[in-house]
DNA sequence: GTTTTTTGAACGATTATGAACGATTTTGCA
DNA sequence: TGCAAAATCGTTCATAATCGTTCAAAAAAC
């Protein structure tokens, strides 16, 4: 393999990992642990990554996609919050909702407060966020933990979402075309098809920096999508033809 | 692991718990309590966190409740934490272990860190603290969300545990006589009784204030539970019944 | 075929780790 | 409140892991 090859997907391994150990690092790039260290070396020069003692971290917080679940993770906060009131009101007074996991979507519930009469959720930081009141019929899904997300996933997961009945579903992904809506990651993908077959409105929560990107796994054609909530910054071009396909495209803090 | 992985996870969890042990940091962590004392001392430093005696605490009050509303429990604290700790103690490493919800198996949870290999459990502060560990793979049961104990109730939660098979329970209720261990919440003891089903090894962790009192639902005649630990204010008498009947009684923290 | 670059191993230097022990603080009890 | 016991803290020290350097062999480039 070519050191170049090597280093950049050494970066790219950190990025994701935020901290790997020596011989982490080895074992995923086949090479000795001296190339190892040189590596390193060299990616350290260029400011990619910082050296610590038994391997590196990554200089910047590790890579957050939508979904991924971090307190400190501001960004687009203001207009993921707009966008989850804007979905919220679009819940009416006792339905039965279906919150998908994702920051987006978290807003969502914040403002979702006591509105709703039933919730149902993969998600634990939705969970904890009604887990103080009493008003809401709050139903968590069974599965297993996804660490850094928070998320439950797994064939009890999909069970769940695969038996349940919603008036309305939020859900959020990681990129959005003319084609369709794509999700980055593969487990959460079948949760997400069973929570819209389940519902008899979807809405899809989807900030400016999601629309015309496609990630890896197709999740929807946009049929059973009814509506799509997104901030200013979406493209008016991409808008203009969602609603020719006939979806409701709402504009939140405009 | 190296250093300062460690310490940024250390730091995370005390942003999340505001409050822990220097013996959970170190179950946590998986180092020596020398190691965590020289983590603590250079977070210290660095003015992110505060030592105290005996552990660390965050500077800021942690932004959500999470599940600081399942230690805010004050009763039998110390008691309750050194059951907790005795229960943990039980556990082999990478065995399978199934937490019921309350603070006493809260408390093992929070002792037993790294060890456990799969835990399958219906509480949600229990989930909350092994969010962010990747060590631990973590089944949460599904169902309803009983408000104020965080705890999942209902037929889904049931079924769950139905299917499931452990190496070790760790249960508690609200009361224990000679003649059996009695439960004060109805939704709940079909869990426990599930639970207890599907472990080769059931423990039962209960303060002194538990003894002598029968609550409305009898849970188990004892014939299917292993062990019980309690904390030194016990009756001798009873615990000398109970081990008449065969069962391993310990008695944490004397 | 020669030169340059890259690689893997070896070795002393450095750093981190875990245990031990006396000093200090906290706790339990009268 | 005061005393004794227990727990915790800070320090020290030996051990283990990791780092940086050097050097010869292998691979690539010329």
């Amino acid at each position: 393999m070519q050191p170049e090859e090597r280093q950049a997907r050494i970066e790219a391994y950190l990025l994701k990992a935020e901290f790997a150990s020596l011989e982490e690092l080895v074992h995923f790039s086949g090479a000795s642990i001296s190339t190892v260290r040189r590596d390193l070396l060299v990616l350290e020069g260029g400011q990619r990554i910082r050296r610590t003692h038994g391997g590196a971290r990554s200089l910047q917080p590790p890579k957050t996609d939508e979904f991924v679940f971090s307190a400190r993770d501001t960004r687009q906060a203001v207009q993921k919050e707009a966008i989850g009131t804007a979905c919220a009101a679009l819940v009416g007074p006792g339905q039965t909702v279906t919150l998908d996991s994702g920051t987006t979507c978290f807003q969502a519930a914040r403002q979702l407060g006591e509105r709703a009469g039933q919730v149902v959720t993969n998600s634990l930081p939705v969970a904890n966020l009604f887990s103080s009141s009493s008003r809401v019929e709050l139903h968590l899904s069974g599965g297993v933990l996804y660490p850094r997300l928070g998320t439950l996933v797994g064939p009890q997961a999909t069970e769940t979402f695969s038996r349940t009945h919603a008036d309305v579903a939020i859900l959020s992904a990681s990129g959005i075309a003319e084609d369709g809506i794509y999700s980055s990651h593969a487990l959460i993908v079948d949760i997400q098809r069973a929570m819209i077959a389940g519902a008899d409105r979807v809405i899809f929560g989807l900030d400016h920096t999601k629309f015309g990107r496609r990630s890896l796994f197709p999740l929807s054609d946009l049929t059973d999508v009814d509506v799509i909530v997104t901030d200013p910054g979406a493209p008016a071009d991409l808008l203009a033809a969602l609603r020719a396909r006939g979806l409701e495209v709402v504009v939140a803090g405009k």
